[in-house]
DNA sequence: TATTGTTATACTCTATAACTATA
DNA sequence: TATAGTTATAGAGTATAACAATA
């Protein structure tokens, strides 16, 4: 029984879309939507960031920001703060209730990694990893031919 | 140096981000959307589809396949013709360019993975999808446990 | 009475372009 | 003159609800 790459490439993308289930299924329980999510996540990496910021992080147009952050500041996530430096720009931060919905993001995809993961061979992950490291440099080659 | 449950899923997904964003360069190559791609596979894979059917198969309502195949349509690459026994139903159907669009798309998703896995030892190939098998199983299982 | 697809309406995410306030 | 963010406008994807034609 041979094994194709194209066999191999599916079962990544399989797992991959039973753990954005996962996730959806976090954000609907919460009422957020991934947009906003991928925000949340962004600014409790990178602390308190500009809209400017944000859009450039996110890969977005900076409206988009302001919808995305009107949005969280409504649902009482995020609040908007003057910066301390440049008046034109604004400081997107967590409040209290942002902060717990990041830290439980966090908690429950360390819990999914841990239950997909955690009871694995030593030996079996290892090998796992490298070959990923191995796929991942393989992609970066191919960046670097085709442009 | 351990590695943690977290940084394994991480990078799987990491490579599913890759494997998108080189999706995505092939939609706007074509002028295409992702939901309107993922529509016409659905319809290259099972043949000549009732838009119910595609509602079922894609997870969306109803409504949103009307507005998915008026846009396909448009853009040539499907027609609506009619059922031969239900005269409510339409069967959505592959033009000769939405034939050859979905035919693309197959040999750019085989070309990808053979580039990314075509060349790793089999011996590796083979214990990757060991563990990748392993963990699609676990899932199921958590599935089962969660409802 | 139930089902297929459409019209009506609305919300979110996304974009570009023009504008205001600052730098 | 350039930059940060907003208003204006537009389009795609998504949803529910009401309705027509057909089963």
């Amino acid at each position: 029984m041979t094994t194709t790459p194209t066999t191999v490439l599916d079962k990544v993308l399989a797992l991959s879309m039973l753990v954005t289930a996962d996730q959806q299924r976090f954000e609907s329980a919460h009422q957020m939507t991934s947009a906003r999510v991928h925000l949340l996540w962004q600014v409790g990496a990178a602390g308190p960031s500009t809209q400017r910021d944000l859009a450039a992080a996110l890969g977005v147009s900076p409206r988009n920001i302001t919808g995305l952050v009107d949005g969280l500041v409504g649902s009482g996530h995020v609040s908007r703060e003057s910066h301390p430096t440049d008046r034109r720009a604004t400081q997107v931060t967590l409040t209290a209730s942002g902060s717990d919905f990041v830290a439980g993001l966090v908690s429950s995809h360390a819990d999914l990694a841990a239950r997909l993961f955690g009871d694995l061979d030593a030996d079996r992950i290892t090998a796992f990893v490298e070959t990923l490291d191995l796929t991942l440099a393989r992609f970066a080659t191919l960046v670097e031919e085709g442009s």
